[in-house]
DNA sequence: ATATTTTTTTAGATTAATCTAAAATTTAAT
DNA sequence: ATTAAATTTTAGATTAATCTAAAAAAATAT
């Protein structure tokens, strides 16, 4: 059995790895699982033994298979049930997080697989993150940051890489919402912000900060 | 706050008041949560420290008016969720206990008032238990159990005392559901075991022990 | 190549929840 | 009203997860 925090870790290497796609290091779990680095190293250890990861001393730490496959089944509950708080409770994108964070340990397989065809057998979260299937395969969408796109180009908005509600707030305020179109109208060179085009026309300014977190798909002409 | 440990304690707490409606023993509370005498001690003496129980040594415990708060809430949070296991995912009513242990920790204010409103406010849970509402209050309902009733009778099935699996199970094959209609036909003498018919007229043997824990209310002619 | 800085690990404590064994208190029985 | 039995509490350990401070290793800079 693997514990509330256990699986936290998991979760938080699983994230990291994707990112660099190397060995993790000791610091980047402890600022993510808001510990120290003395706690994290004890935890590693332990992982370890468990075959979770695999970590040599002072060289970072990788995911196992059976690790990965348990980070995968956590990722898969925390997404299906953001979307049940989503499409079935009603809550916005951005209230969804903290409690998905505490509905993804609750340990059913049964109620997993049920809720998933309940939800219609989703394959995006309400981010836009793709959610694992029973086996834990998700597909490895390869889409480009807005803030990548030139001139002229047209994209559609397909996911964001920060979740904290503030920034979530921020685009729903704006308009920019999943599947919403955007047309990059100028970019200004000094500071790399943008002058962009919504779907429903109107235009909005978003800094670099902002387009580097916004995933978006080009149009095909 | 509380753990999840300090409501699991305060749920068994209040279910034994309730039984016995007055103070509460120490190796009572041990036995319902799996744990020592000694464990329960020290757990009691940190609840009283929070003002969540009334505790003087040796003399048992009982809920403070915030302990029972507390206490409500969780059983809310439990029996929300076994309804919407049932009736929202399909499982059956011997399915659902396990699961809504864990889902009855969850903390979100927020989530239950939107689970409540999205399973359309219901009053009692899949077993016929009560659901208390957002204050905490619950109605007392006096239903009788089927062993008090005499030869002739005829009652309706309102609900379950003993929610172990193996018994739900053995009901639901007898066709013993919620809802369903009971003439006592015989009672005999020696073992109080009872012979009845059901609304779909097929006819059953119901031991005194079974008798027990099925809460009925008699048909007014 | 050595020294300095940064990162990581170890050592030793702390907190929550539990345990066993022993002591204290209450209840029951003669 | 003692004594015996049952219950409850305390004392002292244990485990999981964390911490701070110190030591060790690796990375960086001169």
């Amino acid at each position: 059995m693997t514990s509330f925090t256990e699986e936290n870790y998991l979760k938080i290497i699983y994230k990291l790895s994707a990112e660099t796609d190397s060995e993790v290091s000791t610091n980047a779990v402890a600022e993510l699982t808001l510990t120290k680095a003395a706690s994290v190293s004890d935890m590693l250890r332990k992982l370890s033994e468990k075959q979770l990861v695999n970590y040599q001393k002072y060289q970072g730490v990788r995911l196992t298979e059976l690790g990965e496959a348990v980070a995968l089944k956590v990722i898969r509950k925390h997404r299906l049930w953001e979307v049940f708080l989503v499409e079935k409770l009603g809550f916005n994108w951005d209230e969804v997080h903290e409690i998905a964070e505490q509905l993804e340990h609750i340990d059913s397989e049964e109620l997993v697989e049920r809720l998933d065809e309940f939800l219609g057998f989703p394959k995006f979260d309400p981010h836009g993150d793709p959610i694992p299937d029973t086996f834990g395969i998700m597909p490895e969408l390869r889409y480009q940051n807005l803030s990548e796109i030139s001139v002229g180009q047209s994209v559609v908005m397909m996911g964001v890489s920060e979740h904290s509600a503030t920034f979530l707030q921020y685009l729903a305020k704006m308009g920019l919402t999943l599947g919403c179109h955007i047309v990059v109208k100028e970019l200004n060179d000094f500071d790399k912000s943008l002058n962009v085009k919504l779907g429903d026309l109107s235009n909005h300014f978003i800094s670099h900060e902002v387009a580097k977190n916004l995933l978006v798909k080009s149009i095909k002409n």
